[in-house]
DNA sequence: ATAAATACTAGAATAATGTTCTAATAAGTC
DNA sequence: GACTTATTAGAACATTATTCTAGTATTTAT
């Protein structure tokens, strides 16, 4: 095998234990060693490629926001009605949810302190998800189908019951997952 | 100064000085010694009364959770109507949240790791607020004011954007505080 | 094809820091 | 006033993240 096909399978090897580890213990409390045990990668290996723990977090943090970002948009884009499109993107957060519960519970836990470079690299990533949001909101609010509102309030109006639920459904703290009671839309 | 007074002084001193330090920077990038320092606390009494780091982020927890409810609960038990109890609720939370952000915030990381003594003490905390919250539920839901739903989706749909909004605001992503937003509701 | 440069791996050594432990001190109690 | 208990103190300890030096494989340039 290549050197880039081993190193991008080591590193992603690290993250995915590493992912196990966090959200069962918290970033805090699970081991570099064990990282390291579970993933057969030395210790020079991991600094190397992600520096410290907290990088590691990191990784996880921005490819997870990634994935969303793009998946969600696959879902809204195609919606041609104010009321599909809210749905869709309800819809969508209920059922990644449920589908990848250590990962959305690791994302929404907001335990990882990031570092400069990466809350440009995320404020970036934010700036772009938000203008393809934007761009296909407007038509619907200039149409009178969805309010008038400050930009920075629809997220958290749409996504935030939703989103609220599924912390409580990570945590234990009720037994129907997001995605069973979406499909009750 | 009586002991069981100072002993309090300090045990709140400590706890004032690790909720800057926790809120600043993370539970886990704050250290021992400098709460000990800043608190004018020694090592023995600060393991003496807390047990260890976790132990001062866990009483931080649990006193912010049991003013954070019982603040509530006072401004909404004088509701007559479903309305006006759902808008204090929603009021409440926005100004909560904007006047003590620190503590708010370190509410809401949910970067606390709770021992199984404190989980056992919040769920105690938990059914007894939810019992209340319950009880000024229920004429309006039989009344037909309210939506019958399960249970549990009536906190996440209630506070969920509020709580989003909180957040994003929390964490410097946007201009108006939520207390602001909720005066023109 | 060979040499030079680069990327990567390895793990022992180190440093940082949370926690324990023993002794001393002060407050409360009988 | 003696005794018990709660609290304080900080040096010693233990854990664990991270650094560092040396070595190995891979790519690039000549």
């Amino acid at each position: 095998m290549s050197r880039k096909n081993q190193t991008s399978e080591l590193k992603s090897r690290v993250m995915e234990v590493a992912l196990g580890h966090f959200s069962e213990v918290g970033i805090e409390r699970t081991n570099v060693s064990n990282i390291l045990n579970d993933a057969g990668c030395s210790v020079g290996s991991l600094y190397h490629h992600f520096g410290n723990k907290e990088g590691i977090a990191e990784a996880l943090f921005i490819d997870g926001v990634n994935q969303f970002n793009s998946r969600l948009l696959e879902a809204l884009l195609p919606r041609r009605t104010a009321s599909t499109g809210i749905k869709a993107i309800v819809t969508f957060c209920c059922e990644w949810v449920t589908d990848q519960p250590e990962l959305a519970g690791f994302l929404l836990s907001r335990e990882v302190t990031l570092s400069d470079n990466a809350k440009l690299e995320l404020r970036k990533m934010d700036r772009e998800f938000g203008q393809s949001i934007y761009d296909w909101f407007v038509p619907h609010v200039k149409s009178g189908a969805l309010l008038e509102l400050p930009t920075s309030m629809y997220v958290p109006l749409i996504c935030g019951s939703t989103l609220e639920y599924s912390r409580l459904w990570l945590s234990g703290r009720n037994n129907r997952s997001p995605g069973d009671v979406a499909s009750i839309l």
